[in-house]
DNA sequence: GGGCATTGTCATTGA
DNA sequence: TTTCAATGACAATGC
C-alpha cells in the first residue's frame, strides 16, 4: 500500500504538477490560506488509505490472535522456564530480528485483562510486574529499561525511544510468540496506563538513565524540558513517539484512541523529529524490517524523503489531523509565516482592539485596518475632533454636516467597530496623513497643476465624505443609490427599510445635496454653454456688421456713381434742347422734370417761381 | 496675502 | 402642497 501510495505522489511531486501545486499554494496564500490548506487535503487521502491500511491490519491481527491461542501454552512454559534473558542475551540474534519476528505481538499479554474502569498506579505496576515476570523478579520497572539496554546496548536509543514498548519487549524478545491481542480492553487498558502522570514521570526518569547511559544518544526531541515531570504535556509526546515507533506495541488504534485522549499534544513535531530519527535507526537495522515494525503508519512521506525505503504507510495523519494540529510553540508561530500574516490580516479588529498595546502593536496595527476609509469614516463619527480632522471632514462650517457629526458622536460612541479607532489618536493622525498624501502618491507628482486631477481627487473626497456620512449612520443604501434613484424606486427603496429620524434626515440630505451639486454642476454647464454661446452669436454677429457696413460701403459708393451718372445724362440732355430760335435753354431758367408715366417736361423755373407768387 | 478659478452647499424661485 | 430643477449667492479650497 505504501509503494502504491508512493507511485501515486511521486508523479504530483516531481512532474510539473509541482508548480501546479505551488501555483495553487501560492494562490491561496493570496487569498490568505496557507500551505497546510493544500496538505490537508492531500493527508486526508494519506488518512483514507490508512484506514484501508488498518482493516488489513486488523485481519492479520484476528489472524494473530489465532495463533496466539495455539502458542499460549509454550508462552507458559517459557514463563515457567525463566529463559528470557538467556535467550535474549544468548541467542545472539540482533535486536532487529527479535522485534522483526514477532512486531505485532508485542503487549498482548494474556493476563492483561483489565476493566474499562480506571486504574491506579500501584494497578498498573502490578498489572506490569504480571506482565513481565522476570523483570519484575529481577528489579524494578526502572531497572527494567537498564537490562533492555545492557542487553542491547547497540540499539539502545531504539529502546529508548519505546520506552514502555521496552518493557513489553522483554517477555517478547524472550518469547517471541504472537501473544493474543485483546483489541478494546488491551488498548483501553494501555491508555489508561500510559496516560497515567506517575507512570509517565517514571518513564521519564527511565528515559534520563538511558540516555545518561547511552551518552545522549537520545533523539532530540526529549529535551530537558522533557523530563521535567512538571511539564505536563511534554511525557505524553513522549508515550507517543514510543508507541508509534513501535506501532505493533501500541497498535494504531491504540494510537488514535491515545490521541483522542490527549488532544493538546503536538504530535506533528515529534512526527518530524522522527523523520529525522529514521537514518540512525537504519544503520542499525534492517530497514525493510525495521521501518515495518517502528514506522508502520506514520512517519511515511517524510521517511520516504530521507531515502528510506520503508514508505508504508501515510500514517502521519493517524497521528497529526492536520486540522487538530494542536498548540504551537512560539517559534513555531514565526515559523509560520504565511499563516502567520493571514491570521492577523483577518484580525484587525483584535489588533485595534488592543489600544493599550505596546508601539509595535499599534503601529502595525494601523495597518491592518481593513480600509482606510472604514478607519476615516470612524474617525468622522466622533466628537473631539482635531484641526485635521476638521479640514478632511467638512468644508462647509455650519452646514448640516457638523450637525451630523455630533449626531453620529452620540450615535457611534459605543460602537465596538468605532470605539478603538477613537482610542488610537496616533493611529487616526497617522491614517489622516496617509490619506492626505496618498493623492499626491497617486499622481506621481505631488506639484502637479492639472486641474483635472485636482477635479477628481475632490470629487472623490467628497464622495467618501458621503459614503462616510452614510455608514456612520449605518445607512443601507449607498450614496448613488440616494442620489441617482428616480423618486418612485427611491421611495420604494425606502420603505423596505425601517429608518429612524437621523437616518432619514440623512438620507434626505445625501439626495438633496447629491441632487443639487449636480444641478449646480449642470447649471455651472449650462451657464458655461451659454457663454460660450453667446460669445459665438457675439462674434456672428460681429461678421455681419462688418459684412453690412462693407455692403453700405459699397452702396454708397455706387449710388454716389449713379447720380453723378445721372446727372451728368441731365446735362447732356438738358444741352440738347433748343427753344424757337434755336437757342439752348438755360439750366437756371428751366428744368427737366419727368411725369410717372414717363413724359418729360421742360418746366420753366421762373413760371414756377411767378406761379409760385401767384398761388401764394 | 490677494486674486482667481473651482466646487459644494444653501436659499430661493418657478414649473 | 410637494417635489424637483434651476440659479444666485456664499464659503472653502487650491493654485
Amino acid at each position: 500500500a505504501s509503494n502504491t501510495e508512493m507511485r501515486c505522489l511521486r508523479p504530483l511531486r516531481h512532474s510539473g504538477d509541482i508548480d501546479l501545486i505551488d501555483i495553487l499554494w501560492r494562490q491561496d496564500i493570496d487569498l490568505g490560506a496557507g500551505r497546510e490548506v493544500f496538505d490537508y487535503c492531500q493527508r486526508q487521502k494519506e488518512h483514507e488509505l490508512q484506514q484501508q491500511r488498518e482493516q488489513e491490519e486488523d485481519k492479520r491481527l484476528q489472524q494473530q490472535r489465532e495463533q496466539e491461542k495455539a502458542l499460549l501454552a509454550q508462552l507458559q512454559l517459557d514463563e515457567e522456564t525463566g529463559e528470557f534473558v538467556p535467550r535474549l542475551a544468548t541467542s545472539g540474534q540482533p535486536l532487529q530480528t527479535a522485534t522483526s519476528a514477532a512486531p505485532s505481538q508485542v503487549i498482548q499479554d494474556v493476563s492483561f485483562t483489565v476493566d474499562g474502569d480506571a486504574l491506579s498506579f500501584d494497578e498498573c505496576m502490578q498489572l506490569l510486574a504480571e506482565t513481565f515476570p522476570l523483570v519484575e523478579a529481577t528489579e524494578t520497572t526502572s531497572s527494567c529499561l537498564d537490562a533492555a539496554v545492557a542487553l542491547a546496548p547497540n540499539s539502545s536509543h531504539i529502546m529508548m525511544k519505546s520506552d514502555p514498548p521496552a518493557l513489553t519487549q522483554l517477555p517478547l524478545l524472550t518469547a517471541p510468540l504472537p501473544s493474543q491481542r485483546t483489541s478494546p480492553d488491551l488498548e483501553q487498558a494501555w491508555m489508561e496506563l500510559l496516560s497515567l502522570p506517575e507512570l509517565q514521570q517514571c518513564l521519564n526518569m527511565q528515559m534520563e538513565d538511558t540516555r545518561e547511559l547511552t551518552g545522549g544518544y537520545l533523539p532530540t526531541n526529549t529535551t530537558p524540558e522533557v523530563q521535567d515531570p512538571n511539564y505536563s504535556f511534554y511525557p505524553l509526546p513522549n508515550l507517543e513517539e514510543v508507541a508509534s515507533n513501535t506501532a505493533d506495541v501500541c497498535p494504531p488504534e491504540f494510537i488514535n484512541t491515545f490521541e483522542e485522549s490527549f488532544p493538546n499534544i503536538a504530535p506533528l513535531d515529534h512526527l518530524n523529529q522522527m523523520t529525522l530519527k529514521a537514518p540512525d535507526l537504519n544503520t542499525h537495522f534492517s530497514a525493510d524490517t525495521f521501518c515495518d515494525i517502528f514506522y508502520p503508519d506514520v512517519v511515511n512521506t517524510k521517511v520516504t524523503s530521507v531515502t528510506l525505503p520503508c514508505g508504508q504507510g501515510n500514517g502521519g495523519n493517524s497521528l497529526a489531523e492536520i486540522p487538530n494540529k494542536p498548540t504551537f510553540t512560539p517559534m513555531e508561530l514565526q515559523d509560520l509565516s504565511p499563516g502567520d500574516t493571514f491570521d492577523r490580516d483577518n484580525k484587525p479588529e483584535i489588533m485595534t482592539e488592543c489600544p493599550d498595546s505596546d508601539s509595535g502593536v499599534s503601529v502595525e496595527a494601523s495597518s491592518y485596518s481593513s480600509s482606510p476609509e472604514k478607519s476615516m469614516y470612524g474617525d468622522r463619527s466622533f466628537g473631539g475632533y482635531s484641526d485635521s480632522d476638521m479640514d478632511e471632514m467638512d468644508s462647509n462650517p455650519g452646514s448640516a454636516q457638523s450637525d451630523y457629526s455630533e449626531m453620529f458622536s452620540l450615535s457611534f460612541q459605543p460602537d465596538g467597530l468605532q470605539t478603538p479607532l477613537s482610542v488610537l489618536p496616533q493611529q487616526r493622525d497617522k491614517e489622516l496623513k496617509h490619506g492626505k498624501t496618498e493623492p499626491d502618491d497617486e499622481t506621481g507628482h505631488s506639484e502637479s497643476p492639472f486641474t483635472k486631477d485636482k477635479k477628481r481627487r475632490r470629487s472623490e473626497k467628497r464622495l467618501s465624505r458621503d459614503e462616510q456620512r452614510a455608514k456612520a449612520l449605518q445607512i443601507p443604501f449607498t450614496v448613488d443609490m440616494i442620489i441617482d434613484l428616480p423618486v418612485d424606486d427611491f421611495n420604494e427603496m425606502m420603505s423596505k427599510h425601517q429608518l429612524n429620524e437621523a437616518q432619514l434626515a440623512l438620507v434626505r440630505d445625501i439626495r438633496r445635496r447629491g441632487k443639487n451639486k449636480v444641478a449646480a454642476q449642470n447649471c455651472r454647464k449650462r451657464k458655461m454653454e451659454n457663454i460660450t454661446e453667446l460669445e459665438y452669436d457675439l462674434d456672428s454677429l460681429k461678421e455681419e456688421k462688418e459684412r453690412l457696413q462693407t455692403e453700405k460701403t459699397k452702396n454708397d459708393s455706387s449710388l454716389r456713381k449713379t447720380k453723378q451718372q445721372l446727372n451728368t445724362l441731365y446735362l447732356e440732355v438738358f444741352g440738347l434742347l433748343r427753344d424757337e430760335e434755336g437757342k439752348p435753354y438755360s439750366p437756371l431758367e428751366y428744368s427737366l422734370q419727368q411725369t410717372t408715366d414717363g413724359t418729360v417736361f421742360l418746366v420753366p423755373r421762373i413760371k414756377k417761381t411767378l406761379s409760385k407768387k401767384k398761388d401764394s
